[in-house]
This record gives structure tokens, sequence and C-alpha cells, in this order.
DNA sequence: CTTCTCACA
DNA sequence: TGTGAGGA
């Protein structure tokens, strides 16, 4: 089937498709018109790999999980290569710092909320001011 | 009509 | 990611 068929059957669009594939997570033939020849495989592939996604992972770690995965029920993910194991370890603790990240993140905004409009009427700006400073500024996993 | 690549307000 | 141009 062509790409509009997948769009149909995936619910994936064209766009994304093709982006799956420049991350090398889906590798259709090809037509000597160039166009993109998928499989049947393909399109449970692509479950695969939206379940993968919304898991958090990285492209690049769902390539190279994806061969590691048994083809025949998207939802038992049977992770059976070695190394695959260790670097969903890895994942899980690169989520747990996002979480983390996202509680910092949740709290100041909490603490501005209860802070409570005083408004009179006027911008104000004396109010409240959590100390937090870089909560929001750059990298993940502060302290 | 369908798909392709490339580029961007 | 969407959108549109320009071509096959």
């Amino acid at each position: 089937m062509r790409i509009g068929e997948m769009v149909r059957r995936t619910g994936v669009s064209e766009r994304l498709l093709r982006y799956y594939e420049e991350q090398g997570l889906l590798t259709p033939e090809r037509l000597p018109s160039g166009y993109r020849v998928y499989s049947e495989a393909d399109v449970h592939t692509v479950r695969r790999i939206r379940i993968l996604l919304a898991a958090g992972l990285p492209t690049a770690t769902i390539a190279r999980a994806l061969p590691c995965l048994r083809d025949d029920d998207p939802s038992h993910l049977a992770p059976v290569c070695s190394g695959l194991v260790a670097e969903l370890r890895r994942e899980r603790e690169r989520i747990t710092r996002t979480i983390d990240d996202l509680r910092a993140s949740r709290n100041l905004l909490d603490a501005v909320i209860e802070a409570g409009p005083d408004d009179t009427g006027a911008p104000d700006g004396a109010g409240a001011r959590p100390d937090d400073t870089a909560l929001f500024a750059s990298g993940p996993s502060a302290a």
C-alpha cells in the first residue's frame, strides 16, 4: 500500500510517517516512481511506535527496540535483546527526573496561584513572587 | 488525483 | 508538526 492508505489505516499523518522513516523507525520499499510502498507489517509497526512514543521513549531508542519486540502482540512488548533492558532502565530514570521537574513547576504555579490576585484593579507587582528562580530556566533535574 | 522533496512566519 | 510551493 502507498502512504495514503497508511494514513487511513493508522491515523498517522503523511508528515509523521515520513518522519518515522527518517528516524529509522520504518523502511518502506520504493517504487521506481519514488512512491513509498508499505507492508502489512508496517501498519503493525506504526502501532508499536505510537505505544513506545507514548511511553516517552525517544525515537532513537525505539529504533533499536522495535526489532527486539515480538511482532504478534502490540500490547505485549517482550524485551529480548540484551542491551535493551539496560537502556530502558536508563530511560525510566530520565522520566523520573522529568517528573520531578514537573512537580517543581507545578509547586511554583501553586505558590503563585495561592498568593492570590490581590488585585484592586491595577497591575499588581506586589503580591507574591515565590523565591524559586530557575525553575523554568533550562535543563532537567536540578537539586 | 496522489505522492515527493524542501523550506519556513 | 502543519503548510505550501513546484514538479512528476
